[in-house]
DNA sequence: ACGGTGTTGCAACAAAGTTGCGTTTACTAT
DNA sequence: ATAGTAAACGCAACTTTGTTGCAACACCGT
């Protein structure tokens, strides 16, 4: 059951049928092993290390990996962009828990977020979007 | 049934203890006067006719108003916090509608949005927030 | 290996919001 | 009414987050 992301991701970038640079293969394998949506900022510093990268190729990149779905959004208070894979047990919709106090953001994989109720004339909703806020279990 | 706005929003203030300065009057009555969530450039663009305010003022007032919860902020997609007053009507905690074509932001007053699915070990709820997403009336 | 095109890096730009500081204003005390 | 005072304001500079234009580069099919 271990499994080697750097493969992983090369993989998927191929089915695409799209290039699959160095860039984009190391950072969709860093956000799938990953358990968390992650900001900009941390994959920047998590890259560091190896072969640096330029920030805009990675809003680049983060942009590119996010039409093709490998990966989702998600936005929060704070107006920074979080990112996460989207893997096949992590479907596209579901609600996000986001720490009021350290504002690390977690996938409620579980919960189908769902909304029926009554909307003014004349509007359609898509899509819905919830968020829950708390304290996480290191804050709390 | 007819309100003054003007009136009614220094007297909120008063009853807060804190000055009663013009700006806050003008920015909060504005809120009173309008039925969605409005945004600091829209706030800014009707206010420039009279006399003029200062966008930090703009910023720091919204900030106080918030404080003082005679207004609540809404986050949407676009990264731009929108505001609207509180109202005795208009409680807080209620879901929201995000146009994704104009980006416009109405209150969904009816809908009391609640969570009790589970958490991880550890995280505890304080709030949540629920946005749909999908075209207005005018984009329909 | 080669060449065309998709991708990258760099620099400059843009929008939204914040901070520091000297000046003005609203309230209070006389 | 008048003056004193702290809170609020205006302005300029700054920060953070993300975007755009363009020349150089690298991935991939041949
Ligand atoms: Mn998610
Ligand atoms: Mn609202
Ligand atoms: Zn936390
Ligand atoms: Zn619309």
């Amino acid at each position: 059951m271990v499994i080697n992301f750097q493969e992983q991701a090369e993989a998927m970038i191929r089915r695409a049928g799209d290039r699959a640079t160095s860039g984009r293969v190391r950072i969709l394998a860093l956000l799938l092993a990953e358990h968390r949506a992650v900001t900009h900022h941390e994959i920047e510093d998590r890259l560091s290390g190896e072969h640096r990268l330029d920030r805009v190729t990675l809003y680049r990149v983060l942009e590119w990996l996010n039409e093709k779905c490998f990966v989702h959004r998600v936005v929060s208070d704070d107006r920074v962009w979080r990112f996460r894979a989207n893997v096949e047990t992590h479907p596209h919709h579901h609600a996000h828990f986001e720490c009021t106090r350290c504002t690390k953001v977690i996938c409620l994989d579980d919960l189908k977020a769902k909304y029926e109720g009554p909307l003014p004339a004349g509007y359609r909703s898509h899509e819905i979007e919830l968020t829950v806020k708390g304290l996480c279990a290191e804050c709390g």
